[in-house]
DNA sequence: GCGGTGATGGGTAACATTACCCATCACCGT
DNA sequence: ACGGTGATGGGTAATGTTACCCATCACCGC
């Protein structure tokens, strides 16, 4: 409702008259399509700037494309979605394409399973799905229609892309750097939300289940300390709190995310005690925070912005016809700060 | 191109066939719209329900609404602009519009256009600006054809509604914290940034332009000293070395953004000095991470999610046709922390 | 000169939905 | 019984763009 006051959009049909030719014709230079000479090209561009033409997403989905990528994220508060989403803008916009981007909530189900929607009704051509909680059959329904990527979860697909970090890697650097440094009552702090996702598919099922595993393959079962909170400063401060109350209490804490490390770190502020001197602590992620002289945190390192890139260009392909299934794996590295140093003596 | 195997989506008329009525029967269930008695829409609904229809959105465009709310926001890193989206959500989701990102990339004009643009091809319904750069003329265009809310500038305009918080009061409410306190050497990390925005618009500049008000309403104007290097981390950690570099150095240093002030404890800590013994500093914001024990920054506090839940309601006004223009402002609230405290004696 | 060929431009239908208007029907009061 | 009325359902056109196919034209080799 609410007739706008503004004069009517500029159409396609606007743009043929004023260049006296074709609808059909200033469709094909729209879309670099055979069959235009130099001249109708040029002319009909001229057509278009004068008038300031720009073609309607909602007409050309009705036949074509949107050139539009989705992307589906639980939420903006997580830094490394950043990192993703500049490698991912970098590679489709050379393409024309445009990212935009819907947040599910967090790990719920309905209101992921609400995000996508959304995004299928609104035929994004492609569309990147950050470590959804879904089932995999359903996203697999999805991905029938729409191509599809799926950034950060362990798993293959015959219909979809996968594109991850090795996070078993990450957390082995994480593990044995600490072990090496001395330590042996080693805590770890994860995110128990896992929705519909199968038991060792989200990251942080695998770096706590790798975690486990290294802990038991160096003989330390019994000092296995986890506090499955969430990845949030939130989290991270309420499980460092509860593992610090542990007796004896861990010589160092591996978060699974930065986030969770900051929430940490104070944590382990707030009881008196020291980084490293007392407590050494462990983040994953390298969010740039981790750099600052104050904070120092000693982090695992994976490439975000290749992984957006490469999502993209995924998506891309797949735009393009392929219907075979790819995964992609960054390998991460370990990024030592002063926030981790051997135990204290005793 | 690339047909996709999967079989073709539900549409409108399936669902008519379905329940043996008319495509226009249907459509009117699906839009609350009069004439539709009971049983016809108890029917519908269940072919609906049966068949997993969905509308689809281009479709709907072209005659109508999209039930899209566009956000245009220069980048995600700000967690600020996560509580505002938060409050969006929380308004607009009832009423069944859906928001949706994109990102411009930051302060640069033609990126910013493209990114609004791009909303305004999508037909969002409404949009909402997180402190853009562009020219108040053009944003005005952009607001004649498509409801719009303007947050974060300071400025007026008959065709668009504008959300603010009340910069002055906020920076008041930090230099006269300061100053009670003893401090006479209050330092400011600001962003030029400004694009074609008027020259008192953006929130940095009413920040900066505050702060050297109330320097010289305090009779401190020699004591003024301002690095404009950015609203991040980054920013700050380089604008603090250049204030410490400074001589006399000043006692305080006030960050017009909490990532900016996370950067400016990072180059105090390096620095050699301590906080708040040797230098105090305060942010703005109070991003979460400000009140975790190890950092504990001194921040003003603006409510993000009520000026999300409002630009949603002034959207959703506008799309049932208000035409005249509103003005929403949020004061701001000073959190003191252990980052501030009287300057060393001397 | 004539049929063939390749390049270029255009006509048309189709996409899914909704606004507008009309048709139908039951029921009412006279 | 009959015109009027209000409630309900449906037909149709229109939205802007593009895929498909056809028409036209210049030019070629024979």
């Amino acid at each position: 409702m609410a007739t706008r006051e503004g004069r009517r959009r500029v159409t396609i049909t606007d743009v043929a008259s004023h260049a006296q030719v074709s609808t059909t014709a200033v469709s094909k230079v729209l879309r670099n399509a055979y069959g235009v000479s130099e001249a109708m090209r040029l002319k009909v561009q001229a057509a278009i700037d004068e008038l300031g033409y720009r073609p309607q997403a909602a007409a050309r989905a009705m036949r074509g494309q949107t050139f539009t990528i989705g992307v589906l994220l639980p939420h903006i508060r997580n830094p490394f979605f950043a990192d993703i989403l500049d490698g991912l803008t970098e590679e489709i916009s050379g393409a024309g394409y445009q990212a935009v981007i819907v947040q599910s909530g967090g790990p719920d189900l309905r209101r992921e399973r609400a995000a996508i929607d959304a995004l299928v009704d609104r035929q994004a051509d492609g569309i990147l799905m950050i470590a959804p909680v879904t089932a995999r059959t359903q996203l697999e329904e999805t991905a029938k229609t729409t191509p599809t990527v799926v950034l950060g979860r362990h798993e293959r697909s015959a219909v979809y892309d996968v594109v991850l970090d090795d996070d078993e890697a990450g957390t082995e650097l994480v593990v044995e750097h600490l072990i090496a440094l001395g330590h042996r009552r080693i805590a770890h702090i994860t995110d128990p939300a896992g929705g519909r996702a199968g038991p060792l598919t989200l990251p942080q099922h695998v770096r706590a289940k790798t975690y486990e595993r290294l802990m038991t393959e160096h003989g330390l079962t019994e000092h296995i300390a986890i506090a499955a909170t969430s990845y949030t400063e939130e989290g991270g401060y309420a499980g460092t709190r509860e593992l610090l109350a542990r007796t004896p209490r861990p010589t160092a804490i591996f978060a699974g995310m930065d986030q969770a490390a900051f929430g940490a770190l104070a944590a382990v502020h707030e009881a008196g005690l020291t980084v490293p001197g007392d407590i050494s602590v462990v983040g994953y992620d390298n969010a740039r925070a981790a750099a600052l002289a104050h904070i120092s945190l000693t982090s695992v390192d994976q490439d975000g912005a290749i992984m957006g890139k490469t999502a993209g260009r995924l998506l891309l392909e797949r735009i393009q016809g392929r219907t075979s299934a790819v995964r992609f794996s960054v390998t991460p590295t370990l990024v030592p700060r002063r926030s981790t140093a051997p135990p204290p003596a005793g």
